[in-house]
DNA sequence: TAGTGGTCTAGACCACCAA
DNA sequence: TGGTGGTCTAGACCACTAC
């Protein structure tokens, strides 16, 4: 009847409740284990959750203490754009526009020397669903110069053999510019753009600018 | 020297590399367990990381399998805009323009009643650094009356008042139009938006739709 | 119904770091 | 240097569910 669930919603609400206020410090462990009657690996297991959501932070010897401001996190999926597709019931199809080798602009700050370009469309029932502008770094993905990338797109293939560690993403706004005509709208109109970088450990692996169609909507859950 | 965390990182090795590939099963706790000479916890600890990052999906009886399609989750802060203003150097400040209490529009689901609608911006070095139009349930929130909001932006009021189990986030662009005076710029710039709903289980508590800055963009980390 | 993951326990050792 | 969180162990029981 008490698993760490509990004990976590217990803690949770002597924060909200402000028992425990903001920046004070919460009993230890060891305390807090006698206190709720189990073993301290589940008072443990019940801490560390509230860490990872943000509502605590902890240090050794200094103890656990409620955060200042507790920060929520938002997580979302990042799908291979051909399963975004079909899951909204329409028909994928992946469309080559470039294919070349050069130096990349400044601000993919890759290695020296030349990288692979590609700019590709992703089709949802045969309208341009997505543009996508992208660089990868030959030297950190051995085999990518013989793969077809017409036909399999460099998203899909990389999800399945390039391992990234860590990577960063970032959601803007745009005018559709020089795009309309890809999307078939007013010069004018406002698009959501991705950018995503991402690296095997220190080394870069590809940086990619999505462009979306009017109305796309990236969605999270907290 | 074998912690979860190296029991993590062989099973990822394994899955990167193909030796388990995508929709295989993996083997069972108890037997990873004795191949790595660690005991189950261990074990369980690694595969419990493994599936939250998406990279396995667990089930009782049926064992652990390797992910079909490895999605990778981003997660990004959601930060009182308080903290962010102020982490970029720049004075924030608050301005409340609108406090009444009305029917939400349709697409605000809530229960029946009238609701506490607000709009306001939050200023970061003099300038509107975001626009926020906010419903409220008053229902769910209690004591969000008495609350000088002109002093307090609701959005700080609320993470530490108004406890949520959940939400969802969505990011948009759109143009400027009617806001293109209060940030000083075309009616057909492309802005950013965020729209997010918290609940407190089947409860509503709030509708918040954030219109950012031209320039601004929305962070996460892989 | 049996096999699997989910969790708890009681104890232990260690890494870290503020005092 | 002592107190704290981080982690591992060996064993146990339970909840779920494919069979």
């Amino acid at each position: 009847m008490t698993g760490w669930q509990d004990i976590e919603a217990e803690v949770l609400r002597r924060i909200q409740t402000r028992d425990w206020p903001p920046g004070s410090a919460i009993p230890n462990e060891a305390d807090l284990a006698t206190d709720f009657g189990v073993a301290r690996a589940t008072v443990n297991r019940a801490l560390q959750s509230l860490a990872e959501a943000g509502w605590i932070e902890r240090r050794r010897r200094a103890g656990s203490r409620v955060a200042l401001h507790p920060v929520r996190k938002a997580t979302f999926a990042i799908p291979v754009i051909r399963a975004e597709v079909v899951e909204s019931g329409r028909v994928y199809a992946h469309r080559l526009i470039l294919r070349e080798t050069g130096l990349p602009p400044a601000d993919v700050a890759f290695d020296p020397g030349p990288h692979l370009h590609l700019v590709a469309q992703h089709l949802a029932d045969g309208a341009v669903h997505a543009h996508e502008d992208r660089w990868i770094n030959r030297a950190a993905v051995p085999g990518i110069d013989a793969v077809d990338l017409a036909e399999i797109s460099a998203n899909e293939w990389l999800v399945g053999h390039a391992p990234f560690t860590h990577g960063d993403y970032a959601v803007a706004a745009r005018q559709a510019g020089d795009l309309a005509p890809v999307f078939g709208c007013d010069a004018d109109h406002a698009l959501v753009t991705v950018r995503r970088g991402t690296w095997n450990g220190a080394q870069p692996i590809t940086v990619v600018t999505l462009t979306f169609a009017p109305g796309h909507v990236v969605r999270a859950a907290l």
